[in-house]
RNA sequence: GGCGCGUUCGUCUAGUGGCCUAGGACGCCGCCCUUUCAAGGCGGAGAUCACGGGUUCGAGUCCCGUACGCGCCA
């Protein structure tokens, strides 16, 4: 029973893959990292109405981000390749044909008049709906000849007495009555198969030793047993993840943050942070730990700690693990991203290519003051402008203490002061102790005058250090800025 | 409606019969540090372990039932 661990994403081209899917995904790639494994993608394409272009890209793209490599998939192949189940139709129609041979599938040739008005009748009934069996009894020979002219399904007889047990790895004994399942559609009538016939068959052709999915398809886990059961197949281990809820305690939706994966790349939350988040949404190490890089999680990772209650996505604390992520980059990545990030948000009108060495001083500055990566241009803007700031004259007086004089004490001061220092002397040193000496003269402390200065000079009362700041800005605006923010009071 | 799964601080969770007068983290509150804002440090509030019965010397931990929530089918 030692069998090598295979496990498998297996998305359907609909779209880009959102958040929770992309969760099932991480926690197949890492039991398959955790031993050893191998961890692969397929492309479940059977469903032709639903195709939406591009969806493959978007997938892998999404996968690539976070780091979640794969060792056979569409774009790879590999040894059971191909790795799209529309390009493997005929291993379908041979195991369907193998199935109605051997009797525990039949061609059903109910129209679907037929079948909406028995689902009309079951519900008016309250009886549990379901397919009643009504083509069982055609002959088989009858029933071929009849495919010839009529359209037909392949339909699964699914057993009648007893019950399906199977023991899913993170939930237990899952028991389900046979007499209530019943008989589904393993071939449709285009000859695509549905997802139970072909996700079965696949995964056993692909060899996946573990088959982590949602909890969405636990009550179809009696189907998929008993085929396994008709065709020979052994199963493979299941574990059933909990879903992910929203804060309305629902299944995440659009409003409740069940975006794209790749919509957190561009809102700027790294991999790192994003995967860290994710594992911990139903898995944890042990009491203590809530920081795991992905390199531990893809080596710690057991199912046995997956818990099976759903989990709420809380993006509180995704923004917290993001902000340690950032803070525990080295400065050369830091540098590079402050750079890409600036480049890409900061104004068309800013011209471009950016004073890389003026982003890179001001990146330490940035790193503590971070939490997304699309705040870092809002805050290094005022270094980029030679404009007038756009903000409120008022911000001036209230951070002054709501008094207007005391502003205008405050900017002539630190004009007179500053206007003291040439070009020669405009370093971090001298700038601070100039400022600081404004206490004298003004009898006040730093810490309240000082916030008057981070609006004349940056715009805001929150920013990156004010000292620092006045250096990166440069003698000639600084001063300029503190003129302008005096006139703005008279 | 039927079937299935679930239920420990607001949230993510630790807990596998005595170490639990229930631990950690986010968030919240307070203090410290401080050049604003953060970051960081320290501390605090916050969970009768859904409820009710059992089993046991002893139950958050095992069993049964109820309630509620969610998922699937329609």
């Amino acid at each position: 029973m030692t069998r090598p661990v295979r496990t498998r994403y297996a998305p359907s081209p609909t779209g880009d893959p959102h958040i929770g899917n992309i969760r099932t995904a991480l926690f197949a790639w890492a039991l398959a990292r955790a031993n050893n494994g191998s961890f692969l993608v397929r492309i479940e394409d059977t469903d032709q109405k639903r195709l939406v272009d591009n969806s493959v890209e978007r997938i892998l793209e999404s996968l690539r981000w976070l780091k979640l490599h794969w060792d056979e998939g569409p774009d790879l192949g590999g040894p059971h390749a191909p790795y799209r189940q529309s390009e493997r139709l005929h291993l379908y129609q041979d195991a369907a044909t193998r199935l109605l041979e051997a009797g525990r599938a039949y061609r059903c040739f109910c129209t679907s008049e037929r079948l909406d008005d028995l689902r009309a009748r079951q519900a008016a009934a309250k009886q549990p709906p379901g397919y009643d069996g009504h083509c069982r009894s055609v002959p088989p020979e009858e029933a071929s000849k009849r495919a010839e002219s009529e359209p037909s399904v392949v339909r699964f007889r699914m057993s009648d007495v007893g019950a399906t047990t199977f023991d899913d790895a993170i939930r237990g004994a899952v028991t389900f009555e046979n007499a209530l399942q019943d008989d589904f559609v393993a071939l449709k009538s285009d000859g695509y198969p549905t997802y139970h016939l072909a996700a079965i068959l696949d995964d056993h052709l692909m060899e996946i030793s573990h088959v982590i999915r949602g909890e969405e398809w636990l009550s179809s886990a009696p189907k998929h047993l008993q085929l396994m059961e008709a065709l020979g197949i052994e199963p493979p281990v299941y574990a059933h993840l909990p879903v992910v809820h929203g804060p309305d305690h629902k299944k995440l939706s659009k409003r409740t943050g069940d975006t794209a994966a790749l919509e957190y790349r561009d809102k700027g939350y790294l991999p790192d942070a994003m995967v860290n988040f994710l594992a911990l949404l139903g898995w944890s190490l042990d009491d203590k730990t809530t920081i795991i890089p992905p390199d531990v999680f893809a080596t710690e990772f057991t199912i046995e700690r997956v818990v099976p209650n759903p989990a709420i996505f809380d993006i509180e604390r995704l923004n917290y693990l993001n902000g340690q992520y950032i803070r525990g980059l080295d400065d050369a990545e830091w540098e590079r991203i402050v750079i890409e990030w600036c480049e890409k948000d900061l104004p068309a009108d800013i011209a471009r290519p950016l004073d890389e060495s003026l982003l890179r001083q001001a990146a330490p500055l940035l790193k503590e003051r971070v939490g997304r990566l699309d705040e870092i241009a809002g805050l290094a803007h005022f270094l980029f402008t030679y404009e007038a700031l756009p903000y409120d004259a008022s911000l001036l007086v209230e951070r002054a203490g709501g008094d207007q004089g005391t502003a205008v004490r405050i900017l002539d001061a630190a004009l007179l002061a500053l206007d003291d220092l040439g070009d020669d002397q405009w370093d971090r040193d001298q700038v601070e102790a100039a400022i600081r000496g404004l206490q004298d003269t003004l009898e006040l402390k730093l810490r309240k005058f000082i916030s008057v200065l981070y609006v004349a000079e940056m715009g805001s009362p929150q920013g990156i250090p004010l000292f620092d700041s006045l250096v990166l800005l440069g003698r000639e605006r600084s001063i300029q800025r503190l003129r302008t923010a005096r006139q703005r009071l008279d």
